[in-house]
Parts: C-alpha cells; structure tokens; sequence
DNA sequence: ATGCATTGATAGTGTTTTGGTATCAATCGA
DNA sequence: TCGATTGATACCAAAACACTATCAATGCAT
C-alpha cells in the first residue's frame, strides 16, 4: 500500500533542540565551544543552526572562518529564545509541584455545620504546610455531595455518612454520637441518659429528611424504636434546631459536638443507644464498604463524621489532602 | 574506533513537537481528533504524548478508553504550553521582520551640520514608513566616522567625502558646493563669482584641520591655488564658522546649502573653480572608487554628501534604510 | 442482553532525522 | 611561508519517528 505522504513536503518545524543550540551558540560565539558545552559534536551543531537559519529565513549567525557573530535578526531572535528555554523549565516545575501533591485545587463540599467543628483547625494547619494548594470549600447540603463528587465538581466531601459504592470510598475521621437536645427545663432534663424510646411522645425539631442521609439515618432509628416522630418543625442546618429546641419548640436529635456549641441554652441527654462500648477496631479507621449494615442497626446512630473520594480519583493534591486530614484526624482522637 | 558515547542515557529532552501535540489534545480531548487535526496517525500521538508524560514524570492525562481528560498536571502545564507556542511565533514573526528590514536599529553617525541640510526630512519620513526602524543618530567629528564604521559602532555615515577603500563603500547623495561667505560690505562682495585666488589675501575662518578630510580639503585647493590660507580663527562646525564671518573675522569657504542659512548675515560668492559644467554623469551617483582623483583637481572644491557604509554589512535594516536615503536623495535632486 | 461502532494502546516496519568521524578550505599568527 | 584553528562538507551508523494493522475496552442501539 502506498505510503499517504499526499502533501510533498513534510513542514519542519522549529524544536527545542535548535533553540537550546541557539542559545549556547549565541552566547559562546564559536561553534566548537559551543558544541563542547552542549554535548555534541561540531557538524550536529552547524547543521541545526543551518536548518533553523533556513526555516526562519534569516541568517542568524554571521560567519567568517575566524569569527561568529550574531546578525540583527539572531539578535532580535535571542531574548525569545530565552525567554522560552526558561518557560519550559518553568512549565517542567510546576508539573513537577503539581504531579507530587505540592501545588494544586482541592474542592471540598461540606454542611456548614462542620464549620463549627473540629474541621477548620485542619484547613488552617493545611493550609500552612501546602500553601500552594489550594482548598476551596463549598457549603451544600449533604444530599448534593455525592452528585457533585462524582460529577468531578467536588474532589472531598465531609459527611456524617459514609459511602456505600464502588466509585466513592469513605473513611471515618471522627466519632460523634448522637444526643438528645431538650429545652431548658424540659421533663427528661434531669436525666443524662435517655432511651430514644423516651421521646416517642415529644415534638421534633428534625432536619429535614431530604437534605441529607443523616437526618433520614435518625428518622429511621425513631421507626426503628417503633414510633414515628412528631415532626413540630424542619429545619436544614444544625445550629437552627439547637436555635429552635432552645426556644422551646420541640426536642432534637444532633450530633454531640455541635450540641456542645449551645450547651448555655439547651439541655442534652446522651442516647443509650448511641452509648455503645467503642471497640479498637471502630476507633480504627475503616474503608467505605465496611459497614454497609442494616439501615436501623442502633450502631447507626450516631453523627460520626467521614471524608469520602472519588475512588479512581488520581490527583495527587487531592490525595495529599486526604490522608493529610486522616492523619490530622486520628491525632486529635489520640489527644 | 569506539562511538564515544560516554554516558549511557541520553537525555531525552521536551521537543516543540510534542507540546504542540500536547496542546491539541488538550483542547480536544480526543486522540483520533487530535491526531487528525495534527495531519498525523493516532498512534505517534499516542506515543509522543507518552513520552512527554515519562519525561515530566507525571501523567497529563487520564484517559478511560471512552474519555480523555486533563489531570491537575496536564491542566497546570497548558497555560505553560500555549505561552510557548505563542512565543515561538511571536519570534518567528519578529525575526521575519527583522530580516526584511522592517524592523532594526541603523547607527547613523553624521557632522552637526547635516541637520540643517536635506537630511532631516529624509529621518522625518524613513520613520513614517519604517516605524519599526529605529534610527539613531550620532553627532560626531567626520574624521571618526570611518573608525566608528569599521568599529561596528556606525552602520551608516554621511560625509562630505567618499570613501576609498574596499572595506567602505559611499555613494553620493546630493551635490553642493563649496562657495565663499564673505562679511557683510566686504570688497569683494559686488562680485557674483569670484576666483579662489581673489582669497589668497584674505583672513580666513578655517573649518580644523584635523576634524574632517572636507577641511583638509579646501586647505589644500587654496594650495594649489598657490597660496596658505591665513587662517584668523579654526572652528569645528560650519554654522559657527558663518557667524565668525557675519561678524567680520574673515572670509569662510563653506557649503553653498549652509551658506545659503544665513544669507541674511554673510555675502555669498560663487567660487568659479567650483562651478564646474554639470554633466549628466556627474549628476547620476557613482562608487565610492569611481572619483580616486588626485587630491587637488578642481572638481574636489566641493561638499557633495555621501552615504558610507561597511560593504560587508548584510544588516536588512541598514541596507533598506541606505537604499531609501539613496532613493530619496535622488528624488529630491529630481524635483 | 448482545452485537456494533468507536476509542486508545500495542506491535511491527520503513523512512527520516540526528549525531558521529574524517576531512577540507579559509584565515590568522608566528 | 608554515602551522594551528575555525566552520563547512561528505559519509555512515543509530536513533527517532510515523505509518499500517490490529487488539482490548467501553458505550450505544437494537
């Protein structure tokens, strides 16, 4: 079959080679030294140069036999070529950063509830140590997280539930049981443990069921206990139920950490059933397919707080982000 | 004999061809539309993007076999990319003009009294047309002009007499003569032209010696006029040498274009020796070789203005400029 | 579900390009 | 005038490159 070499002449194109030949010659001015420096030969280098000077169209170099000197147009040529040798030494380093985790873009999606937990600590001490990545943080509600994880729009999610599925692994960062909030003054106040079957018969203030997994987690623990929740108001952040049950609308269901914040206002209960004995193997941190359990095992209600990744994502500031903050996680339980 | 191939690994360096190729597949995200619009199989593409990742030590992009996307490297390194190429055309395009003469410097070295001539309007005009032909111009002594030429340190020079050797090359622009300023009421000012042996009383005011061969000139035409001119005060610039004569220090023998400034001030004679039939030859330019003449004919009581230039000079921007001062020149004897 | 089309990767081959050695003409200095 | 040095040239081997043919994987349509 014939070779499809339809157009005659094949374009020579000018290469880096030429330009870094270029520029030693032009700074030595003698083909010899120049070619000693560069490496080669005498001939491999008056060819390039003959072979740029002809594709330009200009001589670049004018030579006798006892001297070379640059013309006008190698003169015009030289800070170009410069300037373009450094770019590429440039452009080699910053892959270079890139391409080790050094430099780069994390999009992280979280509620903004995490914004009151132990979570900025992280973003401020990352943030000193790889000043050159860049974390960019996008409040949603958790339902949208894994949408946008796997439309590449985020790279980390915070979430309170962990991920089920083969293209977004998970891992625990930090336990964080569930209490009960209770207005001040409320019946059960007195006590510091109540069963979650104790609040059958009290108003809810809930989060609402379609903003994330973890509200519908402890709406199902409720049905799980065998009633199912008056539901006095929704609500789509954590701090507006504390808020809420504070003004005495209703009790809440929240994550112990957050109803920590307000503890000045509302009274919390721990939940019995959130109070399980925390075995070595659950502080340790566990892949995302770990515990696919029964949705109303009690063990599921807790607010426990996990960072979840595109499983094939390859980024590697991504991936420096992450184990950065388990590690940074797993310190501070050890603290 | 031995290949003296003396480190085992040749460094394989980036070439231009693959960060072209890099940048296509960028913005199409696409091997086989990528290689077709490069004019090449998909295959080498393939490889030379290959290589450019093994050379980086970093993956550009992440390809499933259904999809092609940048990763964070390949993303950090297109911007680096697309400045180069743009650089590599800006410099093409910079040297092609350079080349042609549409762009450079012209060292231009001149005597002061040039810019009360023609010569100005030339300057004035040459940088409408070559805006990008920068012109400098260098007020200098006529006799350092052929140094300075063959120093490189002037590419063109223009004089009041050619050059003489093979080295330099001159060719004439425009004629002017050599006439006698005398004082206002002197005794020899009724007369319209007058011999140069009238002078052979006079006081003169003397161009130095020792600043231009134009000097040495008109010194040796009184010479051979058979007197030594007494010389009452030497000057360097012929304006200054009219204003000694308006004053009535003495008699000048000055350039009829200069004189003819301050007509207001000093008596003009036309010289006869100097008033020479013009012939058709004489008036069409001729090498600098073409008037050897013995130093004192007649003919050389003038000032005609040559251009000088080094006859090996290959500069496009000196010789377009040279070219369009001669051009000009001629135009303007026309008119 | 299953065949079909499309994508990028791989293998094998011929051509181009590149770099090496040997040598030459020109020029400068002693 | 001779020798040394410079860049250019001729020629050859090796490396790089691009092509064809093909494969495995994936998405889409039937």
């Amino acid at each position: 079959m014939l070779r499809a070499c339809a157009r005659g002449e094949r374009q020579k194109t000018m290469e880096l080679r030429q330009l870094k030949y270029f520029n030693t010659l032009a700074s030595e001015l003698s083909f010899t030294k120049a070619a000693k420096l560069l490496n080669v030969s005498q001939p491999p280098l008056s060819l390039q140069i003959a072979q740029l000077e002809e594709e330009l169209g200009a001589r670049l170099f004018e030579r006798t036999s006892r001297s070379v000197t640059l013309t006008q147009a190698g003169a015009a040529l030289q800070p170009h070529v410069r300037a373009i040798l450094a770019r590429v030494e440039e452009a080699r380093g910053h892959v270079a950063r890139v391409a080790s985790g050094l430099e780069g873009r994390v999009q992280i999606g979280l509620a903004g509830s995490h914004f009151l937990g132990p979570f900025p600590k992280f973003i401020t001490q990352f943030r000193h140590n790889k000043p050159k990545v860049e974390l960019v943080l996008h409040e949603m509600k958790p339902a949208d997280h894994l949408h946008a994880l796997r439309g590449d729009r985020l790279d980390l999610c915070l979430s309170r539930t962990p991920a089920l599925d083969a293209q977004v692994s998970s891992e625990l960062l930090w336990r964080d049981p569930v209490v009960a909030a209770l207005p001040p003054g409320h019946r059960l106040a007195k006590r510091t443990r109540i069963d979650l079957g104790d609040l059958r018969h009290e108003e809810f203030v809930f989060l609402q069921l379609d903003s994330s997994a973890f509200a519908k987690r402890l709406f199902d623990a409720c049905l799980h206990e065998g009633f199912a929740p008056r539901i006095a108001q929704q609500v789509v952040e954590i701090p507006a139920a504390l808020n809420l049950v504070a003004a005495g609308v209703g009790v809440a269901l929240v994550p112990a950490s957050m109803a920590l914040l307000r503890k000045d206002a509302v009274q919390l209960c721990t939940l019995v059933q959130s109070q399980i004995s925390i075995s070595p193997e659950q502080l340790a941190p566990h892949t995302g397919a770990a515990s696919p359990g029964d949705k109303l095992a009690p063990e599921q209600l807790n607010g426990d707080v996990y960072v979840l990744w595109r499983t094939a994502d390859t980024s590697p500031a991504v991936t420096e982000c992450r184990k950065a903050l388990l590690e940074w996680a797993h310190e501070q339980v050890l603290e």
